[in-house]
Parts: structure tokens; sequence; C-alpha cells
DNA sequence: CGGATAATTTAGGATAGCCTAATTATCTCG
DNA sequence: CGAGATAATTAGGCTATCCTAAATTATCCG
């Protein structure tokens, strides 16, 4: 059986189209993502990532070097990227129609996205306009499977004294997500960098007229535009 | 752990979801479930039922006399009602907002029945304004558990001369659903009867200007409101 | 270079669900 | 009533997925 038969007849149980989106999002480039990198991702202890990573090798999902990590095939890389599609659709669909917010649109999408029909994605996708973001800015793949990542500088990285635009928020833990909007953070908006200090990354910034002065994690969740960005 | 607390926290499996829906399908009104019935309705072998019926009955979900069959619990005649809103509500919500049809629907609620949160189910069902019924007429349990299940003659038993509503069209295969739709059939409709044969139960029906002659099985598919109903 | 540490894999086992084949219980009817 | 038919259950197995504990490999550093 083909993997594109196995894509197309939804064969793929949960537990695999999980494996598939984590790798996938460990490094969208491909890089090879390592096998506690993977089992922390999924909350899985690393002999369990060890047996699935064999069974997709077997499957042609993936590639696996032992004790060197996975890297997805083309057939994994798209199954990966429909899972993908699916799940910032749902969070677009749920903010824009069913009045959920940025926070709580996770982990819907977490469950809907193993269950919802192609037809049905695209259906939300036509009901949205076919948007290009989701919520938190990330980019929604095509349906043939491509995707376009902008290039984005985390904020610990911007100069001060450079204004830059939030892109995109790598945040999904509801309270963490609840506390970036407290600040008035989210994509779009703009934000000038203050001040760094000279330890720990700590920038200061301004946006609308307030200060915060902000760490390196969360520096790194916030992903900016910049001018000679794109 | 109490049933409501394993409902609360969602500890039920699909399969368990399957089973319980299933059971109460059988018999709204409690009858007893066979095994036999119950692999059937579900596409499962009678010994893969009895199994699961051992685990649940030891769970408090039901209750199973060997040989004789089965009957929910309290509890689990609230689960299943759970998820009967569930489907109903999504079949519903699908219709109206995503363009689906009624011969669609159920197949893809099936899946997201299990799949979406008591929130989203809420906020599907405050979209829709609260629906009674769902596409196909029949009633949509309320949150705390009740439905009201109202008085409904096949049409198979309408007396000739009398001029009926269809209520429920009690199917869920999409071509048989745009069969009765192709006839003019569907909930709301007034049918009359013209005539029954005495052989068969083949019944003539007016509808719409046409007439049709119905067999047994779709006799019993069309669930009417008479006059002295409900 | 070799040994400690960290990462990974192997070994062995559990659980949930499903199946087929064989057995047992119930029912029906002459 | 008892024999055959039907329904249900028990017995025994399979797969997918997870786990912990033990063994192995890789890496890094003195």
């Amino acid at each position: 059986m083909s993997v594109n038969a196995a894509i197309a007849s939804e064969s793929l149980t949960r537990s695999v189209e999980d494996y598939l989106k984590a790798i996938y999002q460990l490094s969208p480039e491909g890089r090879p993502a390592s096998t506690s990198e993977i089992a922390h991702l999924l909350a899985l202890s690393p002999p369990s990532v060890t047996g699935m990573v064999k069974r997709l090798s077997e499957h042609g999902l993936l590639e696996h070097v032992p004790y060197r990590g996975v890297q997805l095939t083309d057939e994994g890389r798209r199954a990966a990227l429909r899972m993908v599609r699916r799940h910032r659709l749902i969070e677009a669909y749920l903010v824009e129609f069913l009045g959920y917010s940025w926070d709580t649109v996770h982990e819907e999408a977490e469950r809907l996205e193993h269950a919802v029909s192609d037809t049905m994605v695209e259906r939300m996708a036509t009901a949205l306009g076919n948007p290009v973001v989701d919520p938190h800015g990330d980019p929604i793949p095509t349906v043939d499977g491509s995707i376009h990542e902008p290039a984005c500088t985390a904020l610990s990285d911007v100069p001060v004294g450079e204004t830059v635009e939030i892109h995109r928020v790598h945040e999904s833990q509801p309270e963490r997500l609840r506390y970036i909007a407290s600040l008035g953070l989210r994509p779009g908006v703009r934000v000038r960098v203050l001040d760094r200090q000279p330890f720990d990354d700590l920038v200061t910034i301004e946006v609308g007229g307030d200060q915060h002065v902000i760490g390196r994690e969360l520096g790194h969740v916030l992903q900016c535009a910049r001018e000679g960005d794109q």
C-alpha cells in the first residue's frame, strides 16, 4: 500500500498523526529530531518513541538512523503538513465562529484535528475566506502541502532602538497566552525595543504606551518581523 | 471513582461511548438490548460485545444478565444521552453552518461526537439557537439528560385516507436519505395515505402532488405525527 | 585514550479492543 | 420432553500503544 493511499484512506492512527506533526514542528526545515525531543513534546517515554519510530520508518513515513534521530520522508512531511493545516484552520474557525480566544483553541483543535474530514476542513477554510495565518500568527499550509514560513526574528534578538511588528506567538499554554495578551502583545502589534541588559537577554519594550521587561523565554516566543526580514 | 466523575473527566473511550449510545438507541425506553443487536449495530462480533459488556457492567454503566441482555444504568443512560445530544447538535450545526446536507452529516458527526468538548457542544447549540430537533427530526436531549420523544406512528401504520406530517426520518445511510429526499419526503412535510395493499403493507401516498408506493421498510423509517398523537 | 554521563535502544510486560473457533445456554416444536 | 436451531459466552490469540528496567551507544573531557 502506498503511503499516499494510506493518507488518503485515513489509515493513519491518532498516534501516528501526532508523531508526524510533532516531528515536523520540532524542525519545519527538516533537521533530524531526536528521540528525547519527540518524547518530551508528546509527553511519552523515550522507549515508546523508539518503538513507534521504527514502525513509521517501516511504513516509509520517516527515516531513522539509530542513535542519531529521525527525519520525515516526503510522504511523512506531507501527512504532517496536512495535520498542521487542520490544526491551524480549526483554531482560526473556533476563534472566528465559536467565540474561542487564542488561549483556549489549542486544546480543542488538538482533539478535532484527528476527527474532522478533509471536506469539513476545506469548508471551514472557505467559511473563513481561506486565511493565511492562524490566531497565533502561524502560517497555514495549503492543501497541496506548501507553506511559507516568513523570516522572523526573536524579540530577544531585535537591536535596541528598533521598532518591529509581532508576527507569531509560539506558545500554546493557555495561562501563558493570557499573560501575553494582558501585556497587549499579539500578532500585528508594533513593539519598540528600548533597552537590553547585558545579562540574561532582558529587553525592555514599549507597546501601546506601556513598558515591559521581557526575558529570554518569552523573547523567543515572540517572533517579530524586522524591516530587513522577508 | 464515581461514574459522574468518569463522565466529567472524559475518561470514556470512543468504544465505550459508541456502545452506550448504541444500547440507548436500540431502546430509548430501556428494554434490554441483546448481544447480537448491539453487535449488528456496531458492526462487531458478538464475542467482542460480550467482552465489552462485562467491562461496562463492572464500571456500573449497565446491567448485564447473561444470556438475557443488557440495560443501561442511570449513569450509563446519562452518558448515552450526552452522546446523542452531541451527535444531533453536530448534525444540526454542520447543516446550518457548513453546507452539509442531511445525507452526509451522519458520518461526520459520528467522528466529531467523540472529539468535541462540552464547551464546544454548547457553543454550537447557542449558535443554532438551541434547536429542539436535528435535521432528521430526531429530538435533541437537553444538557441535563432529558429528552422528549414525541409519540410517532410509522407511515406504514397510518390509516388510509389520513393526512399526516412527517416528524422523523430514521435512516442514516446517505444513499437512502438521498432517495427519500428525492421523493420530497423530509421532516415537516405533509403526506396523505391514499391506499394500502392487503400484502406487504405497501401504502400509496401523495406528497406535493406526486404519488409514491412505500414498502414496509421505508414505511417504518418515516415516523409521522397523526392528529391523535402527542 | 578511556571512563563518566547522557541519550538511545532492547527486553519484557501491561491494557484495550478486536477476532475466530469451540462450548454452553435457551428456546421451540413435534 | 428432548433434539435441533439459535444466541451467547468462554477460550485463546492478535495488534497497537504504552510503560519500566536493563543494556548499549555516543560523546565529552581530563
